[in-house]
Parts: C-alpha cells; structure tokens; sequence
DNA sequence: GTAAAATAGGACTCTTCGGGTCGCAATTCA
DNA sequence: TGAATTGCGACCCGAAGAGTCCTATTTTAC
C-alpha cells in the first residue's frame, strides 16, 4: 500500500491547528500532541522539522511554542509533505534520471512522471486553508481556476488544558 | 519519499515485455529477469502475485512461462499496482474510515482523499499499453476523451539466449 | 537567583516491510 | 519413466518508519 507516512499525519494535524490559532499567539507541541492524542515528542520532532523547512517559527522558553510562518492559505500541501518525507517521486528515477540502475530498459518512467505531475499540481493547489473546518474544495484540484479559500473563522479545537499551563492567561482557549 | 515499491517497477517491466509478445507464445520468468538484469527468483516472485491477481496466465513444465491474460490497452497500471502493492491509500483511513485511530481529531483525510481520486482516475486511464514502445499518451489521463492506444506492432525486445532455451525454437525473437 | 516550561537535537530501541534467496512441488518433453 | 524446467511458497536480512529517552539551551514566573 503507497501510503504517506504517519509523520505526515501528524505535520498536517498539528499545522491546522496553528492555523485556528489568534495571529501572535503560539502553540507548544506539548499541547498540540495532547489535543489530538499524539505521542509528544514525535510531535515536537516533526515541528522541528517544519522548522527547519521554514514552515513554522517557535519562540524557546516559557510560554514558548509554535505558530505558521505564513498565512494558511500561502502553505501549499505539498511544502508540509516534502517537508517530512523528502522529495515526492513515485519511480526511484524521478528525481534524477542519470541515476538510474535501469535507464536502458526501463520503461515506466515516462508514464509515471505524468501521474506524479497531476498530484504535484494537485497538492500544490490545496492549501492548508483546506484542512480547515467549514473549508470548501475547487471542484478540480488540478485546475487553475481555484484560488485558495481565505481561512475560515472557525473556532479553534478546545486544548486540553495542561498541568503546566497559565490558568490565568490561556492560550488558543483552552478554557474550554 | 513517498514511492512505488521497486516490485512495481520490475512488474510493469516484466508486463511489458509480455505484452510485445506474439500471441500464443510464453515468456519464462528467468527471460524476463535476463533480458531486464532483474534478480530471477524476484521476478518469478512477483509474476506469481500477478497471476493470482489474474493478469497473468501461467503454462507450467518445459517450455512454459508467462503470457498477458487480456490485451494491453485493458489492463490499466492501477489493477498491477494494486496487485504488487495492495490497495492504494494515501492515508490509513483511506480504505476504512471507520477504522482510523484519530476519527474525531483528524481533518486531513478530506481533502487528501481528493488527491487520490485523481491519481486512481489517472492510473486507470493509463495502460499497459502506454508502456510500450511508441506508445502516446494522452494530453490529460485524467479526462475521459483519452481511449487507451491499441497495442503498436513493435519489434519485441531481443531477450538474451538462455543455456536451457530450445535452439530449436527460440521464443520472442530470441535468436539475435 | 532559581525553578519551571518550552524548544533543539541527538542517540537509541522496536517493529514492520521491502528486497532477495532457497528448497520443494508440479508439469512437460524426450 | 525420468530428467529438465518451471511455478510456488517459506524463509531470511537489512533498511526505514515510529516512537522513546536524555541532555542542553532559552525564556518566563516567582
């Protein structure tokens, strides 16, 4: 089964959820793993990660966290995705066809190349403003006619709230 | 990197040269392998799978080998992933959304599942017989105006002259 | 100043699965 | 009838994913 790993998962879950989240406020991978029931320090390794790709900013310390480097609907699914697994190919060739051990024979390459460009375009065009509660899709992902959909105004996910966390000022409510 | 299994690869290989064979003729796995320097046990392995998977009939004893069990143009390049790989799911809850371990949390399963529809669409549109020399492909595999190419009268791979092979009667051209 | 909370990063284990090999059973031809 | 050739399933190994643990650094709260 081809399949995208659980990191992936767990990037495009925790993603959303800084997405839901008021403009300069952040979000610890303590309580985003805790939110949805992830394991935390895979989540904190895979947020790390997005850093490193320039998809999210942290602030250490205290009161410190995660929040998007960009607004949501600038953060094209398959930055995140590429971000976690490396680079998208379907044949072991795709990346580089020099480097193939079957370059005289092979004969998939081709054809393959052609599906794995309709899901690039594909995932270029969906947006993390798509994971969004109440976001609506382009009726053709492929095609150029649909424009990212402004994130919504949703209410973000209640967070648990953590032993560690302020009870006088809680963040992303987590009053709930 | 998110990636067909290398068993695909020399599946849709091995399909390939069945599918440039003359009618009632067979191919032997260890053809295949020598023609394509594939490992030989690996590619009788794989074959077997795909006869299970009925795209393949099998002749057993001397002489016997492999043949297409349909024409090319109707054996679409997702039926022979699927028979390697399993189904196709670019998330666990793809195939059972009842099952998925994050139901009330997970928000990207949606939209994902749209990426997959288009890349089933696409692998069911191309065939076998877009795998074949001078094959063309259609400008869009994911429209329906793209019936798939009658097999060409291409001149089968010269597969290389095994110790156990019939001089006699060389099958597939073989005799250089 | 100190403790707590958070990120940053590496090392490590465990499990799963793809890739590959080996031996046996079945079949066909001489 | 037996040898040759193939199909077939069981088995093994290494890589990679998934997850845990530990330490260092930074920042805030008291």
């Amino acid at each position: 089964m081809i399949r995208l790993s659980r990191s992936t998962d767990y990037a495009l879950m925790a993603l959303s959820d800084l997405a839901a989240l008021p403009a300069d406020e952040t979000l610890s991978a303590r309580r985003v793993a805790a939110g949805r029931g992830l394991p935390t320090d895979l989540v904190a390794k895979i947020l790390q990660g997005l850093r490193r790709a320039g998809l999210v900013s942290t602030r250490q310390g205290v009161r410190g966290g995660y929040r998007l480097a960009r607004p949501p609907e600038e953060v094209p699914l398959i930055e995140v995705i590429e971000a976690v697994e490396g680079p998208l190919a379907l044949v072991e060739c795709g990346l580089d066809e020099h480097n193939c051990s079957l370059t005289p024979t092979c004969c998939v390459r081709a054809p393959l190349q052609r599906v794995h460009d309709l899901v690039t375009k594909t995932l270029s065009r969906l947006t993390l403003s798509h994971l969004l509660p109440g976001a609506d899709f382009p009726d053709d992902p492929a095609a150029d006619d649909s424009p990212a959909p402004r994130a919504p105004e949703a209410a973000p996910p209640a967070f648990p709230r953590l032993p560690g966390a302020s009870p006088a000022r809680p963040a992303a409510g987590a009053a709930g």
